[in-house]
DNA sequence: TCTGGGGTCCTAGGACCC
DNA sequence: TCTGGGGTCCTAGGACCC
């Protein structure tokens, strides 16, 4: 047996190839889209494996790039920067490491406007491990910290020191077996190009807490009609919606209803959202705010299409499709669904 | 440093089917 | 006819991340 075949058998440390970008647009202000979009752009130009991290970040794997361009991650983190000011004057934060979690923790472990490279080696990734507290582990919370710490596991040390068994008692056995692994620094997760989200949300925020009714149907109308002009435009379509009711002392209700088929139109998506909403029965609630989310995204093409024969029902598509044709000309808030305007507006 | 909006994933129970 | 186990889907809710 040859040395390379003994040193096999014990799998080496991840090379630090992993990328975890951080952009910030100048004085703390938003990104905005199109930079984003725009910056995505620029980091698929150093390598073709990149995920978004919606809405200021992406994850990037630079195996392949480093001997392409010549140059260490480090090196290719340094191009990023250079390229994100000159381009976009967005500045970035940059995390190094074997995989997305480390390379997020190293990204997060400093100030600002830098680039943090965590060695591959066991040792060194102990030891940038053990001193942390245990919220600083990706995936523990407050509520995941707070249990860890009446077991006196409060430092990522002590959970990485901690028996398998003990952390699936108290946590249970997915979530033990992920924060064991996690606090050994191991993230099995890869970088994935090109994933798309599984669900889309938007929520109403109500000025004062809602009690009437027809004022929560109309603003659920509005996020129907959003929500179905986004999954149109990205070529969508939602197996399900779900209603998210927040109240007065910030508690929620949430319902979910599955469709018959998969579908991005408004009129489908309206009127889950008012059965579900209707069906709550909310008299007399104080509502602060309303959401809904589309869930189980797919692509619109791979849905099969139950061909209508009600001729209300086709002519009620081709105005939706001519609704998203103005709004991709004169943008999103040219035409909207009158009712959600309130009868004044209307007039 | 904090907030909040938009996401992901997990759990658990019930329904339903084989 | 009854019992029961195992999948899968649906629904509600919780925790967490950026």
């Amino acid at each position: 047996m040859s040395a390379r075949a003994r040193l096999a058998a014990v799998p080496d440390p991840p090379a630090p190839t992993v990328l975890y970008v951080h952009f910030h647009a100048g004085a703390g202000a938003p990104l905005g889209e199109e930079t984003y979009d725009g910056l995505l752009v620029l980091l698929a130009e150093v390598s073709p494996v990149v995920q978004a991290v919606p809405p200021d970040a992406a994850l990037v794997e630079v195996r392949g790039a480093t001997r392409y361009f010549g140059q260490g991650p480090a090196g290719l983190a340094a191009l990023v920067r250079v390229r994100a000011l000159a381009r976009y004057g967005a500045d970035c934060t940059v995390g190094i490491a074997g995989n997305p979690m480390l390379a997020r923790m190293a990204a997060h472990d400093g100030p600002p406007g830098a680039v943090r490279t965590l060695p591959g080696d066991p040792a060194a990734v102990a030891a940038f491990l053990a001193g942390k507290p245990a919220a600083a582990l990706y995936g523990v919370g407050p509520a995941t910290a707070r249990t860890l710490s009446t077991y006196g596991l409060g430092t990522v040390g002590r959970i990485a020191a901690a028996p398998l068994p003990a952390l699936q008692r108290i946590l249970g056995p997915v979530a033990g077996r992920r924060l064991h692994e996690r606090a050994h620094g191991i993230d099995p997760t890869p970088v994935t190009p090109g994933a798309r989200a599984r669900s889309a949300a938007a929520e109403h925020r109500f000025e004062r807490d809602e009690l009437d009714a027809d004022r929560r149907r109309r603003a659920l109308l509005a996020l129907a009609d959003g929500l179905g002009g986004r999954l149109r435009e990205s070529g969508q379509v939602a197996r399900g919606l779900t209603l998210t009711v927040r109240y007065a002392d910030g508690s929620v209700t949430t319902r979910s209803r599955t469709f018959a088929e998969p579908t991005a139109h408004t009129p489908e998506l309206t009127a889950t959202a008012y059965a579900l909403h209707d069906a709550l029965g909310l008299q007399r609630a104080r509502v602060r705010a309303v959401a809904l989310r589309a869930e189980g995204l797919g692509e619109a093409g791979s849905a099969a299409h139950q061909l209508s024969f009600d001729p209300a029902d086709e002519k009620a598509r081709r105005i939706e499709a001519a609704v998203d044709r103005a709004r991709a000309r004169f943008g999103p808030g040219a035409v909207g669904p009158a009712a959600a305007l309130g009868r004044r507006a209307v007039a």
